[in-house]
DNA sequence: AACGTCACCGCAAACGTTTGCGGAACGATT
DNA sequence: AATCGTTCCGCAAACGTTTGCGGTGACGTT
């Protein structure tokens, strides 16, 4: 961009017209006779004119850009997020600015202040794992931008969001180790500073409670990565109290349990069931195929945009926000079917 | 974005000073007094005063946003890829607005209008599969907008660009596995109007050549995901010409052509050996782990950027393009390893 | 001849910011 | 008293586009 491309005044000096009429002429204004708009349109052709889309944003005050915080765009269940995001909004005509905060509070705090002064006519946000203050996603809704959580929600925030429903999912899985008559059943944890690590873990309870089985301590490890994963299936063995049923927080989690449990010896599913959490493409792949339960990102990230389209194009300054939650599908595969 | 932003105008008027005397004050230009650069800071602070990127960019013709117009998202890949280009812009103080092609030809198409409209300073581009016709990237050039290819380039353009060396990676998969004995190799190749489908396939030739194997042409099957390698292996064993070694074009075909085999009771790497490309997180997670051309998407994402802002940065018009050659890296894994 | 009615087009302002230039006020120097 | 140098600040233009308003000329009607 220095210069050379094509504006409106380029067209208007070259047929000696004013730039008020070549725009008017490219948008079919009936004040414009047909020789003119002939003119005009076939220069804008014959140049390859494209309206400058920066100039248009600062004159209408809206920009068509939605602005997109994820914590790590390389993981199946963001990604497919982001493409359920991009799909929509393309369709709206509507471009999308991504950010990633790598998990990373100061890099989340920036990307907010990017996408603030880029203007963008929205904001869709999952946070980091690290976030615990929120005053930047509070400044979002105090400059009046349209914003939705998705995933990982901010409580306090006044805000949309989509969530699946973490508990219930949760409490599924576990459920169904129970039902196969698994008796010591064992959670790996996520940060517990996220709303959906605290669901995920209350359900798992419930299941456990409900069962009249006994809540061990020593069962709820906070493990939500492959290595994590590895070790504490390592401080089972020694220690000589392995589970014969997992509930990980994450896919990643349990495959890291299942390859943790395969290298000492152990069966998937006889020694030991596995369930883990938002259906990666791994989880078809893994010998035995993963339980997991189905987080339907792509969906997520449809139904997050469209709630933000519809409050950008309403741009409505009252606000009663709306919670949707969207149903995690527990999907029974090897690892857990006895 | 609806008016309450606020604005330099916001702060002078309620100091009662100029538009300009603000932006000065905010630069800390000499000109301004102690006293009212304090004032101006002050209540800029107070009032969270962003500066208007879009302004800034209209009055720059610099927008400090480089546009990424990638395949699908939902693939460890490109999803590195981004990942990479992301770290990287954000590092120089760039935003990158995503455009997904989904594999389409009309929607690179209005992609690349779009961001020519956006008035990006530069763009990152890995052709569709559907690409033959390359007009809209030649439109890139012209209009002197930084372009750089990764991954999947378009003929002819005369652009940087960054790829792997898809042929020697593929050459020595193959050589590999003939290393270990294998005499009737197959290829699950990728579309050919795509160099690198074309490369892998002549690398996967020349192996095959070179160790004095006859090359059947039934061994060379246009497969490129899941679904058609199962079919893919099912048609070797009805026909009754299963091949000893499988190069793919790709892991997630590699891996389709795996369950496969298994769910007709073949044994890998021991019945037909295995080597796929582009290193996902799949590879390590199968059982017999897949041995793969790791393609170093990250690093792909990296150089790429690294490349544009160059580019744009020194903004010369004079253009001897650079291509940049990734070395893939082969990792023998359980399913080519005797 | 005076007026009205069209059809067609240009002027200028606005969006938010930066920046060259000019100018006011003031003290200091001749 | 006139001039000069500083210090500090405002005016206006520019980036590309849209749009209300006004203007011009041609033609028809009285």
């Amino acid at each position: 961009m220095k210069g050379n491309q094509v504006t409106i005044k380029d067209i208007a000096r070259q047929l000696g017209v004013s730039a008020s009429t070549v725009s008017r002429a490219l948008q079919g204004h009936p004040d414009i006779s047909e020789e003119t708009k002939r003119a005009v349109n076939d220069l804008a052709a014959k140049l390859k004119y494209q309206p400058n889309a920066i100039a248009l944003s600062l004159k209408n005050q809206r920009t068509r850009i939605i602005g997109v915080i994820i914590p790590e765009i390389v993981h199946y269940f963001f990604s497919s997020v982001i493409s359920g995001i991009e799909d929509v909004a393309y369709n709206a005509g509507f471009n999308v600015i991504i950010c990633q905060s790598n998990e990373k509070f100061d890099r989340e705090l920036s990307n907010v202040k990017t996408l603030i002064a880029q203007r963008v006519d929205g904001i869709l946000v999952s946070i980091s794992k690290e976030t615990i203050d929120f005053q930047h996603l509070q400044q979002i809704v105090n400059n009046q931008i349209p914003l939705v959580f998705y995933d990982r929600v901010a409580p306090g925030i006044f805000a949309d969001q989509v969530i699946i429903n973490d508990m219930e999912a949760a409490y599924q899985a576990t459920k169904h180790m129970i039902d196969q008559g698994r008796k010591r059943i064992a959670h790996f944890a996520g940060p517990q500073n996220l709303l959906i690590g605290q669901q995920r873990k209350e359900g798992y309870l419930k299941a456990v409670r409900e069962a009249g089985l006994e809540v061990d301590p020593r069962y709820i490890v906070e493990a939500d990565n492959y290595e994590k994963a590895q070790r504490a299936i390592l401080n089972f063995v020694t220690e000589g109290n392995l589970p014969d049923g997992i509930f990980s927080v994450n896919d990643i989690t349990a495959i890291g349990a299942m390859k943790g449990l395969q290298k000492q010896g152990f069966k998937i599913p006889d020694d030991v069931a596995l369930v883990g959490f938002s259906d990666g493409r791994f989880s078809g792949i893994t010998e035995p195929s993963l339980s997991s339960v189905d987080q339907h990102g792509y969906e997520m990230g449809i139904t997050a945009t469209e709630m933000l389209l519809k409050r950008i194009l309403e741009n409505k300054t009252d606000y009663p926000p709306e919670t949707k939650v969207l149903e995690g599908d527990l999907i029974i595969r090897g690892s857990s079917r006895l």
